[in-house]
This record gives structure tokens, C-alpha cells and sequence, in this order.
DNA sequence: TAACTATATAACTATATATTTATATAGTCA
DNA sequence: TGACTATATAAATATATAGTTATATAGTTA
């Protein structure tokens, strides 16, 4: 990272908070293998549609998914597969950090 | 990214909220050429020193920065330089969609 | 057109958290 | 010890946002 602006730091901090939220990240990870409507997803993030819908927005405003429309359905899918790149950081130091430490692990529980 | 479950997202969410936040990028920012005491973060990232204190020990807990105190101060360091490819990955991305999509830059400007 | 299905949005509530002010704690040095 | 400096914490406020319920919008099909 080289040395960011007052601005910039205000971008990259939207974009974390984008990818901060379990229902997100979980939809996120079901758009895996390919795009869903909102139903199916609905179902998998275990919440009310309407939830869905706003946590859909959002991340198709940020960019981070692309919306289709066919028929009655919207279907959603990845727009940019880098993504899961971040993910896969985290869970790597996420795991080495549950091996190594276990005050961490404490933190990542509580609550 | 494999297939996680809830419990992982949880964490992963959490890690991206610790980063979620232009004040904390910021100390991590300034924190890239070596250690520095609160009274310097302050300084640097503009606002109180009680504050600058609550986001320090956020970043303690979660494990992203080191503490240790010399005398009267208390230097903080980079405890994973990980996060650094992190924000490099983002700032890849953001950039990327400066330059090719308006909406995108639309979302970032607001508020 | 009317009934139906799928998605989005508005209004609201509850909760989390960033920030500030004031104060406590701990080290340093005369 | 007393005055001083540096950091942490507590209490309070303001704000953002996740979630819910109800409703609007748009497409489908009889």
C-alpha cells in the first residue's frame, strides 16, 4: 500500500465496509458457482427477502455484483472475481491466527 | 474462497470491519515506515487522542497491530503486513473502476 | 383485465459504533 | 513527594445501518 490520501482511505474504507457484514459475505459466497435470483438467495441467507434485496443493492451499487433482470426473476452474479481473492487473505490469516493465538480466537468468538 | 460456514463469515465480517474505517486506515497507513507512539497518531490522523486510543486498542484486539510500551509512551507496529496486500488488492480494484465506470466513482463521492 | 409471483422500497425499530469531554492511571523527573 | 506527560477508559451523544413489516412495482399467465 503505498501512501494514500485523505480520499482515498474514505474509498477503500466503503469497500471493506461492504465486504464487513455476514449476509453480504454470504451471498457473496453462494454467487460462488455461478448467479442466483433473489428467491434462491433469500433462502440461503436464511432471511426476509426485503433484507436481501437492500443487502443486493448495496452491493451492486459498490459494484461488486452485477443485477439481470429475465422474466419475473433478477438474477445477480460476481462482478469482479477479485473479490474472493480478499476473502481468501483473510481466511488465511484468520486460520493461521486460530492456530497460533488463542487471545484472538477469544476476540473472534465473544458476542 | 471455499464454500464457509457461517461461523467462518462471522470472522471474516469482522476482520473487514476492523478495516472498515478511514481513522483506523489511516494509523495503518502511518504505521507502514515503522512504529509510532499515540501522541504522533494523533497528529497524524486529526482528531482526539481519546479516540485515537479507542481505535488502537480495536486494532490490538483484532490483532492487527502490536503494543509496547517504552518509559512514558506506547509504540504501536504493524503486527501482520498482510493487510497491506489487502488494501493493495482494493486499491487495485478502486482505481481500476475510476478510470472505467462514473457510477462507480458517483458511489465513492457520496457523502 | 384480473389474479399471481418476484423484487424493490418506505417507514420504522433496534443496535452498534465513532466521536467528544472528562477523568483515571501510570510513568518520569524536579 | 509533587508536578508533569502520555495513554486509557467511562459516560454520554450522535449517527449509521441491519432487520422487520407493509406496500409498491413490474412481469406473467389465466
Amino acid at each position: 500500500m503505498s501512501k494514500l490520501d485523505e480520499r482515498a482511505l474514505e474509498y477503500v474504507a466503503k469497500y471493506f465496509k461492504a465486504l464487513a457484514e455476514p449476509t453480504r459475505l454470504k451471498v457473496l459466497n453462494a454467487l460462488q458457482d455461478g448467479e442466483k435470483n433473489v428467491g434462491q438467495l433469500t433462502e440461503i441467507s436464511r432471511t426476509t427477502q426485503a433484507n436481501v434485496s437492500k443487502h443486493l443493492s448495496l452491493l451492486s451499487d459498490y459494484g461488486l455484483v452485477k443485477r439481470e433482470s429475465r422474466g419475473n426473476c433478477v438474477y445477480y452474479s460476481i462482478a469482479d472475481p477479485a473479490i474472493y481473492e480478499l476473502c481468501e487473505l483473510v481466511c488465511e490469516q484468520i486460520s493461521n491466527r486460530m492456530f497460533h493465538e488463542a487471545d484472538v480466537k477469544k476476540i473472534f468468538m465473544a458476542n
